[in-house]
DNA sequence: ATTGATTCCGAAAGCGCTTTCGGCATAGCG
DNA sequence: CGCTATGCCGAAAGCGCTTTCGGAATCAAT
C-alpha cells in the first residue's frame, strides 16, 4: 500500500464547507461571539468536535497578533549538577498556562555575548508574549533588555535593583540572618561561610544575610571565615577543607546551597569530624535528599512547592495589564533541623588559648 | 513621558519599503535563494541586521506549513519527587534543536483520560513537527496515537512493543542481570527486589532482568523476595522494612531506582544493620547524590549525559525522513561500586538453620 | 541584428485564521 | 402598513511571510 499521504487536515474551510457556512461564521461560533444563533453554534461545535477540528495555532496567532505562549529561560547549568527544581517549576508553569491553553517554550540563553541577541530576537519576533526568567545575576542584562523590549516578564529571584519588575523570591537575607542567629544561640562564635559566585544575585544576598547576622549578634568580621566555591559537592568539600584545616577553624559552616553543604559534610567525615557535634553544618534549599545525607542535613527550606504556578499566574496577570510593581512576592524560608547542627563545644571556641 | 506605544515592529514590508524592493525579494534574499544578486543580498542582510529584523515565526510557519518546533512530553510527576533528569534532558534538547533554530515546547499529558485528546490535538493542530516522549508505560496509548497521527516522535525508553518506532533506552534487563550476577559473585543467595509499579515499562524490564539473573545463576524464585513500592524514599524504606522484618530476610536488596535504594538504606540504619556488610543494597540511576548517602550507594549508572542531544538529533533525523527502525539506540548501564554492597555473611545465608 | 539563454526581480496567490462591516431577514412598534 | 430595532450571517480585508511564475533586462552566440 505504501504510506497513505498525511492525514488530510480539517481546517476552518473544510468545516465551513461541510456545514454550509462561511469560515467567518464558524470561527465566530467557535470563539463565543454573541452574534451567532445558539442553534448554529451548537451545530458547529458538534461538527467541530466530531471531525476533530483543532485550529492551527500559527494561523490564529498571526491573525490575532498575540503569541499565546510564554518562554521559560532555563538557568545555565554551570557545574554539571542539573538543577532539580527545573522540573518542578516547569510543571507548575504548564499547569498555570494550561488554563488558557497557552504554550510553554523553554529556551536557554547561550553564551553571555549572545544573550542580548537571544532576548531581542525573542522580543522582536513576537514568539512569546511573556517570559519567566530564573536565577538572575546581580546585574542582569537580560532584565534590562526585556524591559526595553516591553516584553512582560517575571523573575524567579531578584537582581540587585528589583524595584520595577515582577518577581517571586525568597528572603535570602532573612534566611541567612536566621541561620546565624540560630547558630549563635547554639553557642557558636566562629563561623565559616561557603558561598557561591556572587554574580548570581541570590549568592550575593545570602552573603549579605550572613554578614548582617554577624553584626546583629555582636560578632565581628574576624569571626567569619568566607570561602566562595562553585555550586557543587566538590566545591563545597574543598571550601570546607580550607576552613577546617586553617589555624582557627570555625565551629559552624553555613553553606549557600545544600549541594555545597553535602560536600562540606564529606570534608568533615574525611577528617573524622562529626557534623552536628564537632562542627555544625547548615545548608540552604531544603533539598529532599538532605534527609539522607550523612548525617541528615539541617537546612533552610525554601518553599518552591507552587512557585511554578505562582510565577505563571503572575505572568498572565502581567500580560493582562497588571502593574509589575504590584506583582512582587517575597516568601520566607524555614529552618528544618535535622542532624548536622548542634551546640558548640566550648573547648573549640577558644582554640587560641586552649591549643597553644 | 507616558509609555510610548509598543515598539513598532520591523516586518518584511517595512524592510522592503526601506530598501526599495519587494517583500518577496527581501524574503528570498534572506532565505538563501540563488536568484538574488549577490550584491542585493548583502544589502538586504545588512539592513535586516541593522534594523534588527526577526521574522515572525507564526507567519513563517503558516506560510511554510511546518511547525519548526517540537514538544517534550514531561513524565507525570507522581510522587512529589521531581525528576532531576528533566533539566538535563531539556538542556540537551535545546542544544540539538538550536542548530535549526527550532523551538522546544514542554507539555504535560494531564489525566489519563485526556491523554488521547491532548495528543490528537497536538498532532492535528500542527503545533509541532515532532515529539519526544519520556518514560513510556508498558502499553502506552500515547505511542499508538502518535503513530496513527503520523507525527514523528522518539521515545526516551521503550514500551513493550518497541519494534516500530525510534527510541533511546538503556538495557534495563542486562543492567539488572548484571546486578544479580554481581551479588551472587559476592556470595548472596537470598535476594530482595524493591520494584516500581510495572505499568512503567522500565520497571517491568528491571523486574524481568532480576528474574532472568536469578535463573541464570541457578537460583529459584524462592530465593527472591519482591516488593513493589512507589518511587520515593519512603516507598523504598517501607518495602525494605517488610523484607528485613520477614522470617528469612534477604542478604541483598536490589532497588529499581536510587531513590528507593536511599530509602532502603534508611530502613537498614533504623534497624542497626550496616549496608554493605550486613545487607547489601544496590540502586539504579547513578544519581549524583548517591555519593553522599549513608553509606555511599552502589548503583547502576545509566548514561544520560547526552541523552537529550541524542534524542533531539534522532527526532530531527526522523523528521527529515529517516526510518524509525533505524533510530533505535540501546545503551548499557555501568556498575559504580561505592559502599553499600559487599560479600554476604555466611551466617546470614542460612538463617533457618542458624537461628532456629 | 536576431535568437536563445541567463540573471534578477516584481506580481500575485496563498497559508488558516480573525474581525470589522454591511446587509438581509425577521421581529417589534406605532 | 411602514418604520426602526435586532438577530444572524456573508463578504472581504488582512495578519506577515513564502513560493511559484513570468517578465524585463542583460548577456552570449549565431
Amino acid at each position: 500500500m505504501g504510506k497513505t499521504s498525511a492525514v488530510s487536515r480539517v481546517t476552518l474551510k473544510t468545516l465551513a464547507a461541510d456545514l454550509g457556512l462561511t469560515e467567518a461564521t464558524v470561527s465566530r461560533a467557535l470563539n463565543g461571539y454573541d452574534d451567532i444563533a445558539e442553534q448554529t453554534r451548537l451545530r458547529v461545535q458538534k461538527a467541530a468536535s466530531a471531525q476533530g477540528y483543532t485550529p492551527n495555532p500559527s494561523a490564529r496567532r498571526l491573525a490575532r497578533g498575540t503569541a499565546e505562549a510564554v518562554a521559560y529561560l532555563m538557568p545555565a547549568n554551570q557545574s554539571g549538577v542539573s538543577d532539580s527544581f527545573v522540573g518542578q517549576l516547569l510543571q507548575g508553569l504548564t499547569e498555570s498556562l494550561s488554563k488558557r491553553k497557552w504554550d510553554l517554550l523553554v529556551m536557554q540563553t547561550p553564551a553571555a555575548e549572545d544573550e542580548a541577541n537571544t532576548i531581542q530576537k525573542l522580543a522582536r519576533s513576537g514568539t512569546v508574549s511573556g517570559v519567566v526568567l530564573s536565577r538572575p545575576y546581580k546585574v542582569d542584562k537580560r532584565i534590562k533588555l526585556l524591559q526595553e523590549a516591553r516584553l512582560p516578564f517575571v523573575v524567579h529571584g531578584r537582581s540587585s535593583d528589583s524595584a520595577d519588575y515582577a518577581w517571586y523570591d525568597v528572603d535570602n537575607i532573612k534566611a541567612f540572618v536566621d541561620i546565624v542567629d540560630h547558630l549563635v544561640c547554639l553557642g557558636h562564635r566562629r563561623l565559616g561561610y561557603i558561598g557561591a559566585p556572587s554574580y548570581l544575585n541570590f549568592a550575593h544576598q545570602r552573603m549579605q544575610g550572613v554578614r548582617k547576622g554577624i553584626r546583629c549578634n555582636g560578632l565581628s568580621d574576624a569571626d567569619l571565615m568566607v570561602e566562595i566555591s562553585e555550586m557543587s559537592d566538590l566545591g563545597g568539600e574543598q571550601a570546607a577543607s580550607v576552613m577546617l584545616d586553617s589555624e582557627t577553624p570555625p565551629t559552624a559552616l553555613i553553606c549557600a546551597t545544600d549541594i555545597q553543604a553535602i560536600g562540606a559534610l564529606a570534608a568533615l567525615r574525611s577528617r573524622g569530624l562529626r557534623a552536628g557535634v564537632d562542627v555544625s553544618v547548615i545548608g540552604y534549599d531544603g533539598l529532599f535528599i538532605g534527609k539522607h545525607s550523612n548525617p541528615p542535613l539541617t537546612t533552610m527550606a525554601q518553599p518552591l512547592a507552587h512557585s511554578g504556578r505562582i510565577l505563571g499566574d503572575m505572568l498572565l496577570a502581567l500580560i493582562d495589564g497588571a502593574e509589575p510593581k504590584s506583582l512582587q512576592e517575597l516568601r520566607n524560608a524555614e529552618l528544618v533541623r535535622r542532624m548536622s547542627d548542634g551546640p558548640a563545644c566550648l573547648s573549640q571556641n577558644k582554640p587560641l588559648n586552649g591549643r597553644k
